[in-house]
Parts: C-alpha cells; structure tokens; sequence
DNA sequence: CTCTGTGAACCACTTCACAGCA
DNA sequence: TGCTGTGAAGTGGTTCACAGAG
C-alpha cells in the first residue's frame, strides 16, 4: 500500500471530522471532492481498497466511514509514543498539544544528560534516561519512537530503538539511518524542506 | 521540476559535503550510489537537467559539483526566514541549530501574545508583534515564512504573509491553507506522519 | 437517476542500456 | 577503457469513463 494513500486516508479522516461536526450525515465523493480540493475518483479507489464502505446512489455515511478509517488507521486504541532527545525539537514535540487529541500519548522523553533525567516538559512528560528505553518499551508497549538526537548520534539511537523491538520511527535528524526492512522509518529532514522552498526562490519565478 | 528531484538535489549537496570533508576530488555517480544507497542513472539525469557538470571517464569534481549544487539551490546567499507562532514549536524551529550552519537566518518570532512580545529566544532570536510582519518584510527581505500557529489561525495567517509579498511557506499546522499559484506552500502535517507509521503498526507487519 | 466501484487510459517518475566523449 | 548524458522501456500512481447497484 503506498505512503500517499495512507496519507490521504488521514485527510480523508480530518475532512469527515469536520463534516461530523456539523451535522453532515452522509457525504458523497463527488462532495468531498469539491469541498475540500480533492479528486472523486480517487477518494473512491483509495477507499475501496479496504471495503465497500459506500452505498450506490447515496455515498458514505459520515459517521460509519470516520470509524472505518480511524479503524484501518489503527487509531481505535491509544497510541504510545517516546521521544528520544529531549533539546529543544524533542521537549517542543513532547508538548505539542495536537497529539493527545488524537489519541497519540507521549509517555517519556530520553536523554543522557545528567541534569534534565528527573525533570519534566511543561506539559508533564518526564524526562528519563535513555538506557532506560528497553525498561520502558517493555513495560509500556511503546509503539513509535520519535528520534531528534544530533546527526551524528542518530544511527546508534535508530539502531537502539530497533534492538528494543519498536517497528515504527520518526526522525528529525539530517541524516538516513539505516533500518532491518521490518521496521518502518519516515524521515522528517527540516534542512531538505527549507532547501526545497529555497530552489524555488531561486528557479521557480523564472518559468513561464 | 519535479519536488522529489529538488528533495534529492539536497540530498546530493549533503553526499558531497562529507566526501568533501574526507578529502576526496571526484566521485562518479556509480560511487556516490554505492556509497549513499542511491541509484546511479537517477544522479546523472537529475545533474544533467542543470547541465554538463561530468567529466566522461572520470566522474564529477567534488568541490565543483558542490558549488553548482550551491547555486542552483539558491543557497549561495543567506536566506532570510521569519516563524510566525512562538510556541513551543516555533521556538525550537528558532533555536535549531542546524540552520544557522546552511545558510539559514532566522530574523524573527512573530506572535500577538503581548507578554512574549519583547523577549528572546535561547539563541537569541527576538519576538516581535506579528503585525510587524509587512515591515519586517519590506526591510529585512525576508525569503521565507515558517507557519506555527494553531490550525484555526493557519489560513488568516497565511494570507498575511502572502499579502506580505512573500513566496515560499512552511506550514507546520494540520490544515492545508488556499495560497495563490504563484506561492510555494509546503505542509509539515505531523499528524499525517504519525497516522501513517499508525498505519504500518496497524497493517504493515500481515502482508506476506 | 445518482453515485459507487473499477478496468482502461493516461501521465510522471524511475531504471535500463547504450552511443559517444575523455 | 570508464564514465557521462540520454532515448527507450518499465513501473507505479492518477484520472477517466462507464457498468451496474440502490
């Protein structure tokens, strides 16, 4: 299944939210479509691989469709998140106030600096060692590690996380560290996204 | 010119970099895949859409093709950014340190909260009132705006910064804001991100 | 008659394979 | 000979257009 069908399944789920709460009922492609600048066709054929959640001549029920993403998404339990690194990025994440919302639950922060282990971000994650991570993804259940250690720590803490047995990690470091092909990596370069808008300050204007 | 092949330029410019520290000359682009997991025929065509940077038989110049890569990047000048939203996340954008080395300045935090107005981030970066922007603009010529804002301010914001002349956005809330076509919007969805690896937890591991 | 689910057509990006230059 | 630059082939993802269910 591809990572750009996954994804717009969560912009699926987001456009049904909205429409959820105000009282829309039912929702046809067609309708999504319009209103939130997307394509009929493949709104269908996203969603048909994974039932036939629609009804011909109608459209989707809003409520059954949110429960049937939120369902294939996985995001019908909670789901746990540690954040190793806690600089600025790590503590900034761990505080970020989309994320219990949507059932994301960041239960600690690691780092190996003596004088942050004990205290806590300001949203109440505590800040724990790092060698504590194997401890904590087996009491815990950890399910995602969110990685923003520096670049050249990023790889011997990727390689940590995948020794605890977690299989699914966000990394902010600017850098691709290598995983077993069970564990699932997406990277969040920052340096490649601000390079990206600057190659179009610098070409793109010139087009015709 | 396709987005993925900007994303790889960067990536290129960062190959470079470390054979470059290690003291290496020329690389062919057989070397730089072997070396950096990247396909070889891909390399040569994304180059050679800018130009003739090889030498046939022997490959390209390190420090030439690095100083091209520079260029057609836009990242041989410093490339002004401004974040709107100084929350958590604006600030740590502000104080990372990562930028500052490629070329990045961040000349302010913009946020409306009047007891943030006047302070300063760790690194020093000043918080100003966010209807400084269209002045900040105009004097400092900033090159980039950074959104941090909460989802229901996202697209009033955006149209400021628009208004505001500038061209090139990275918008870290989870809605996608309408921009006019000649404006880059790029979205850093970071709920989008987590549904997906939630997706691969919940999916990934079955298929055969 | 409306709207879904889906094969077929289309398009974009990637990889291959080789002509030709150093 | 070794490697680039590039047309041709291949791959995967998107859009079209329609048969058929409700």
């Amino acid at each position: 299944m591809s990572e750009l069908t996954t994804a717009r399944l969560s912009v699926y789920l987001r456009c049904l939210e909205s429409l959820d709460a105000s009282g829309v009922n039912t929702v046809s492609s067609q309708g999504l479509a319009t209103q939130f600048q997307l394509n009929a066709a493949q709104i269908r054929k996203d969603l048909a691989h994974f039932g036939e959640f629609g009804i011909r001549g109608v459209g989707y029920y809003v409520k059954d469709l949110k429960r049937h993403l939120r369902q294939i998404l996985g995001l019908d339990r909670s789901i746990k998140v540690v954040i190793i690194g806690a600089g600025n990025l790590g503590v900034a994440l761990a505080d970020y106030a989309g994320f219990r919302l949507d059932g994301f639950d960041v239960v600690a922060l690691l780092d190996t600096a003596r004088e942050k282990v004990g205290q806590y971000s300001r949203s109440g994650v505590p800040i724990r060692h790092a060698r504590e991570l194997e401890r904590l993804v087996e009491r815990e259940k950890i399910d995602i590690a969110v990685v923003t250690v520096p670049p050249d720590a990023a790889q011997e803490t990727v390689d940590g996380v995948v020794a605890a047995g977690i299989r699914a990690i966000l990394n902010f470091s600017p850098v691709s560290p290598r995983v077993p092909p069970h564990v699932k990596l997406k990277n969040m370069d920052l340096t490649i996204t601000f390079e990206s808008l600057s190659f179009f300050l610098a070409n793109g204007h010139v087009d015709p």
